[in-house]
DNA sequence: GTTGAAACAATGTGGCG
DNA sequence: CGCCACATTGTTTCAAC
């Protein structure tokens, strides 16, 4: 668990912004040969600073004309019921991403399903079917942004 | 826009759970010719129906030991003063991405802060400062997790 | 961290089903 | 017309410095 200097996050913020860079030119980026470039991206990789890299795909291209954000409240807060929910509901294939939260609501799910009817019937099957759950609101989401700046401070 | 086939979905589903497939092993995992499987995927980027790839990482290596979903609602809802809006909050440092929602809130901030002042900081000069925003409430995130399978639909 | 060479993968062209 | 095999180009990777 080594600090970051400034290298590394020129390395990560140059790839948060365009990840498909290539080592090469990356390397020229942040002023590196290719090979310490590299090893360093590796490092990144290893150390667990750089996650993963994940796919953004038109959700209306596959289907998903409608994506929502479910808000949920369960009745029971410990561990298990909570790593529970998150596990369980993870790996439907409605759900794009889990969040977990303090405060009113437990966990927001940003689903994509391809109609109404069918994100009625997510809602009743995965979710308010389960006895840990004690409130859920469903929101439309029409679109969704991501940014293109790595959120970092010093 | 061309309908995806049977082979187009299957380099999705694989490039979605594995980003950092190469080009050679996608080919033999989709059952085609290297050449062949690059052309598709070069295709999926043209056409849109790949967005982008998206570096996912450590927030807490990054000074972001506080991540928040900051729900905001406002009191005007023509275009021009909602676009403004995800305009301006997209760029800014602390912002991950913006959901755009219907129902009581417009927004979803998801954001990435060094601490409870910082935050409280960016909701006060960022938010509640504009006249068009309304309503704030903030809810602390302990977790996101993302889905390794494609939200595909027949 | 750098350099340079070997291994490998990505891309373009031409031919086959 | 889309798929495959081969050749070219370029990138990754590993040695020695």
């Amino acid at each position: 668990m080594r600090g970051l200097d400034t290298t590394d996050i020129a390395i990560l913020a140059a790839l948060y912004t365009q990840p498909d860079l290539n080592n090469k030119t990356l390397a020229e980026q942040v002023g590196l040969a290719p090979s310490s470039c590299h090893e360093r991206v590796k490092r990144l990789h290893n150390e667990g600073v750089i996650i993963s890299t994940q796919l953004h795909v038109d959700m209306e291209r596959l289907g998903g004309h409608i994506q929502a954000m479910v808000a949920v409240r369960l009745s029971a807060h410990d561990r298990n019921t909570v790593a529970g929910f998150q596990r369980d509901l993870l790996v439907t294939t409605e759900v794009v991403s889990i969040y977990h939260t303090g405060g009113e609501n437990d966990f927001l799910l940003h689903v994509s399903v391809p109609n109404a009817l069918h994100l009625r019937d997510f809602v009743f099957d995965q979710i308010t079917s389960r006895q840990e759950v004690n409130h859920v609101e469903t929101a439309l989401v029409y679109d969704v942004k991501v940014s293109q700046q790595l959120p970092v401070y010093p």
